[in-house]
DNA sequence: CAAATAGTGTCTCTAAGACAATATCAC
DNA sequence: GTGATATTGTCTTAGAGACACTATTTG
């Protein structure tokens, strides 16, 4: 009889196929456009961070940061590295969402996909990276009449568009099949419609949304988070209201704005 | 210039270490004890798979159902393939919980896990199974004063204790540490607590405890999964109302309860 | 009829939404 | 002052929890 030791001796771990894993990140952020009126408000958007690729296969569409797990690393590590290797950007906070194993799904071989959902803070993004070739798209992403979502990505000239049926969720998540994929690479429609149902889901509850902003935030950016991501608008005083049991005030304020200053606050411990 | 046809001929995969993958399957079942009086209700528990390890390493360990992802499936067919192979019971659902990759998670090498949460059906479970070891164990999942949770297992004479800490979530979903991991098999201990928190968590909503019940229940058996789970007890009364918007009356009455029968309903489509 | 569960009606309290009113700054 | 956002107060309504009461079966 083999004891512990001797059988790990023996053990072959190779005699079976193993697949390649890698890691996706669809990261997301509020940006704000350009006031136009030097008193207005600015309008916030939710966009997604995407890179061209430069090689085959899918070359020139644009996909998810990501890359293969390396030993010794957890699939978390791996998603912060790729993204940051990738696209010079740090997350805030990552969640996993779902695995893509679909056996087709790479045209390399088998590949399966750990995808994340990550939040990037207002302001965090440092110009001048070697990734050129990522950039911000903003996000639309909307059901037709038919049930039919349609999600649009818009980078200046280049919309993407792409056309997803949710799937019966019999055995498991709730998952998207692609309909038609735009220019996205791989199945990286479906995850980011996976990533953007996961990221809708948790904006209601506040604990959520606080990576989107600075250490400090007023109560309305707090409120254009959620209302972005949302695609909701909700009365001011009740807003507040809500609010109240997550934040606390600071002794800041505001200034410069040509209306009332603003106090900051900051999430509550 | 090579075309993407060219590009796939020369890829090589394998130029890269890989891991093996798995999938895990934490199954949860309501099992009602046999009742004491002819009237009285059956008590309702929460009761989890679990097989005995009859090999290296963690040998007479017990251990989630599960077994590595094989070319040409995806990971949930994976999980229900193995569950079944090994148990012989069929899920009525699944779902990703969490990825378990922790480079030293299992001394045979690097091998990473998918981790499901899964639902069996009351009374689905057919004896006989060439699946000798699986059985079913009592759950109990608290937290105590200090905050850790405890997780005990039981099984007739066989008590599985296991402690456990919350992990700070910064840079990922809840996950727990193992302070202590009883005679559970791997990281088994962390995944099932992930499992139960997540299935707690969705217990509050109707539209996931339906599949512990057969097609057509009474509303006090809905009421007791939902307790169950969830450790609390409401009022009738209170119960009815909220569950009214889910489910839909059949024409059949339950009798020989020795009181009033009870309306049998369905969920609703 | 006694014991037990099934089922209904209603009171209260709280949280969410709507709306009105006041406060304060930069030009 | 004007135009904008900041902030507070309060009315109304919808839903959750508590509780009292009635209905129906079998040994």
């Amino acid at each position: 009889m083999q004891n512990e030791h001797e059988f790990l001796q023996t053990y072959r771990l190779d005699d079976y196929e193993r697949p390649s894993v890698t890691a996706d990140v669809a990261a997301f952020m509020i940006r704000r456009t350009a006031e136009e009126s030097y008193r207005k408000e600015p309008e916030s958007r939710l966009s997604l961070l995407l890179i061209r690729r430069g090689g085959h296969p899918f070359k020139d569409c644009w996909a998810l940061p990501g890359g293969f797990l390396q030993k010794g690393e957890t699939i978390e590590s791996c998603a912060l590295r790729e993204i940051r290797e990738e696209t010079n950007v740090t997350p805030a906070a990552i969640k996993l969402i779902g695995m893509f194993t679909e056996p087709e799904r790479d045209p390399r071989g088998w590949i399966i996909s750990a995808a994340f959902a990550s939040i990037i803070t207002e302001g965090t993004v440092q110009g001048g990276d070697d990734a050129a070739e990522a950039q911000w798209f903003d996000v639309r992403f909307e059901q037709d009449e038919a049930g039919l979502y349609h999600l649009t990505l818009t980078h200046g000239d280049t919309t993407l568009d792409a056309v997803l049926e949710e799937q019966s969720t019999r055995h498991g998540a709730a998952g998207f099949a692609i309909r038609e994929s735009g220019s996205l690479a791989f199945d990286h429609a479906a995850i980011i419609a996976a990533a953007l149902s996961a990221l809708r889901r948790e904006a209601g509850k506040f604990e959520a949304i606080f990576d989107f902003l600075p250490e400090t935030f007023t109560l309305t950016q707090l409120q254009r988070v959620q209302e972005t991501i949302l695609n909701i608008s909700v009365l001011p005083a009740n807003f507040r209201r809500k609010a109240a049991e997550y934040v606390e005030e600071t002794e800041e304020y505001t200034s410069g704005a040509g209306h009332r200053p603003a106090k900051l606050f900051r999430k509550k411990a």
